[in-house]
DNA sequence: AGAGAACCGTACCGTACGGTACGGAGAATT
DNA sequence: AATTCTCCGTACCGTACGGTACGGTTCTCT
């Protein structure tokens, strides 16, 4: 049999060990997360477990990668856009952000990567930021960056401008939501948010139409 | 000998074990604090430390009680201010949100606390943000309150504001503080910071004095 | 059909941790 | 001086987990 997994493809089986054991970790923390747990709920035994991934450490990055495989595909656009896109985009992205910051899964590998964050080996985090959240950065890049090019806003400092776009949408929420406070979200209350937060910034880096004057 | 502890104080002795609880939480995170490294490390006997704290839960409780007792006194002002002394204000709150959140010892009792979320228990997450953030929080509104009476800002909702104030000051940057990126602050950097956002709060919620249509 | 690999289930081992018990030392009280 | 209290240091116990070994089963390839 010719080597079906080149260097670090997963085949399905494995895959879907590694879905339950974000269901383990999502359930009951790291703690729940043990070898023979998950054997025993993904119907494998221990020996393949560590034949796949190596050890323990493994498996948890095995877990944040697969998860980050998953994410791929946020909105990029590269047109022209009309303020009023533009706009859409932008609280679609805010939308997108805070409903993925406050998903479950989410929730769970970013506590268990926070958690490993003092170890000095400190993979989990790298790996996470790495994989999760560059995408994240890089679809909103291009957004701010086609928004001012189509002169909806301005701003001098591309990775500033995100940073504010990104600290005016999340606020203290996700840290929140890791320390487990329940409740932060009411029914329509997530598109409100994202809604508003694009408003303050487009007060802070949009252009005025017509004129086109202000900004920080 | 009468009751020396009436119901929560602790003897000197006592927080001298959490001082040296916090060391051994800030080097190796809750891995390494175990009861019989803390007791080895402050010279006590595992069996004073569950005479003292119930078990290990009530050891974590007490060390996020007795940093947030050390914590108290954040900025707080009644009287009436100048346009540029409020300012100040605010930057100085600020960079004191900015330095406690980065400060070691709460990154690590931070971590600590969401390392303990996903369990059902959940009293320490709670008893975090109860105990330390809400000083911060009351210290910021009262400030803001007053920035309002002023006439230096305006707002329609407090929480609101402030959130969003916490939002420009903070950012992601405590997320990855957490997850142990490393070297986020250059040496001036804080301080810039700290400026920028409350350079950016005025341009959301500064009343315009006179004019000075200037900013956004 | 037979050989071999992959894999499951279980048993096993060593270690480390939470929690308890015990002996002894020092200090205060009587 | 005798008693009592607190506390230290150590030893001890049960459990749970990471990691390994092994017999039996199923599937694949020839």
């Amino acid at each position: 049999m010719p080597e079906r997994q080149s260097k670090e493809e997963l085949t399905p089986r494995q895959q879907d060990v590694l879905e339950r054991a974000l269901e383990l970790l999502v359930a009951g923390g790291e703690k729940a997360l043990t070898t023979a747990g998950l054997a025993r709920a993904a119907n494998c035994s221990k020996e393949s477990l560590y034949k796949w991934f190596g050890d323990r450490d493994g498996l948890l990055a095995a877990i944040i990668a697969h998860q980050a495989s998953k994410v791929r595909g946020f909105t990029d656009t590269g047109a022209t856009l009309s303020r009023d896109a533009f706009e859409m985009h932008l609280t679609g992205f805010a939308e997108d952000l805070l409903r993925v910051l406050s998903g479950e899964v989410s929730l769970a590998l970013n506590r268990l990567a926070i958690g490993q964050a003092s170890r000095e080996g400190n993979r989990l985090g790298a790996l996470l930021v790495a994989q999760g959240r560059r995408r994240i950065d890089q679809a909103a890049t291009r957004l701010l960056e086609a928004g001012k090019r189509c002169g909806h806003i301005h701003y001098d400092d591309l990775d500033d401008a995100y940073r504010t776009l990104y600290g005016l949408i999340v606020r203290d929420l996700h840290v929140r939501m890791l320390l487990g406070e329940a409740g932060l979200f009411k029914p329509r209350s997530l598109e409100a948010q994202a809604e508003h937060a694009i408003q303050q910034f487009f007060a802070l880096f949009g252009v005025r139409e017509k004129e086109t004057a202000g900004r920080v």
